[in-house]
DNA sequence: CGATCTGGATACCCTCACTATCCAGCCCGG
DNA sequence: CCGGGCTGGATAGTGAGGGTATCCAGATCG
């Protein structure tokens, strides 16, 4: 398959497959000669990927290009990869150490996870993200209480422990793992948001009686 | 309050609110002189929303001025301005009629929101939202299935009725509505979505064994 | 009465994700 | 065996988005 081929069957223009090549996104195809290379079907999947995790996931080049560093680095061990990729998706956080409010909620949100039995490591950023929302939504005067994040939080362990985890062949090859993680994360993420917004319509057409 | 109390009390610097105030984010404070202009509680308040929406929801500063107007419009029926409020949430998805797989999806989502028994406006732009996620888990060879998709429209239900719609003062002032609803439909999205990646994380760290 | 601040207008900047242009080398049909 | 069109690689340019910077004349505070 020749670049303009792969643009073809991807729907991605040529100057930007070669932009994401130069980004390393991609891996380059096997040369056959000095202007010419060859792509396979590897690539197509890997630009699929791409660009579900651009235009769904809206995740910035950079981070997806952290993302498949992980994977193509052989020497990382699977559990370490993982956790690479699932940083890249979290969205930074700037508030630091001199930030009260941002502090008090994060003692909150460990002792979420404490009392939620989680591991997770003290550096995720992921931490961060939650104390940032619990923080804005005080500011806006509708802070969430500890009984109603334990709930939420419940409802999420049972969900990704009973539908989604068993779904990631963590005995398969490495790339595959990471891939199906993080597809999961961020596509089915969004899956959620959705159907979450199309039940707050169809609740407030009802409860409003509007049409 | 001057425009410069309003930066320090909020944390926005000055140029950025006179731009938020060019954009009609901001409502003009009260003029007291040529060269003066008086600020007040409610535009902290607008300003700790316009910061939320966009930090924590990623929302365009466009979509938040949508929203706004919508808001300012006393004219407009109050389900019509949750619509609307609603809509500016999406994101946008480039698809047009002419895409097969689109409107395959796109005739799965409905069929979905019928069995629900949702009522959801025809031209809610959360369906096609929803249709370009399913395309995409199809195109990386993990599709979702029917059943699972009911699973987590069935879940979504529940926790949107039953934890979050009863939050909202439908019967209080419009503003207040608007406001809770938004509020509650971009940061409790993301609360989810984050307590979602910490479960993932625990439970990847507890399947592999790893720290 | 002068240093500072204000609202308003205009112009500028930076990041991000592309896109466009050039170039010389290659391949394929005639 | 030759010419048009494609190729990889390099470099430069673009357009949207979200601010920043600069100027200005009038107002106010100490």
């Amino acid at each position: 398959m020749r670049i303009s081929q792969l643009s073809a069957a991807s729907g991605v223009p040529i100057p930007t497959i070669k932009y994401y090549l130069r980004e390393g996104l991609l891996p380059a195809g096997e040369q056959t000669a000095a202007t010419r290379a060859e792509y396979g079907e590897p690539h197509l999947r890997r630009l699929r990927l791409i660009r579900a995790l651009l235009e769904v996931g809206r995740l910035p080049v950079a981070s997806i290009g952290q993302i498949i560093a992980a994977v193509e680095d052989e020497d990382t061990p699977v559990h370490e990869m993982l956790g690479t990729a699932h940083y890249a998706l979290a969205s930074p956080v700037d508030a630091g150490p001199d930030d009260r409010e941002h502090q008090a909620a994060l003692t909150r949100v460990d002792e979420l996870i404490g009392d939620m039995g989680w591991s997770i490591a003290p550096e995720a950023p992921t931490r961060d993200e939650l104390a940032q929302v619990l923080v804005r939504l005080d500011q806006l005067g509708m802070p969430a209480g500890d009984d109603g994040l334990r709930q939420y939080a419940d409802l999420m362990m049972r969900l990704v422990s009973e539908l989604e985890m068993h779904k990631i062949p963590f005995d398969g090859p490495r790339e595959t793992a990471v891939e199906s993680l993080v597809i999961g994360t961020v596509l089915y993420g969004r899956a959620f948001d959705v159907l979450r917004r199309l039940a707050q319509e169809s609740e407030s057409a009802r409860i409003l009686g509007g049409r």
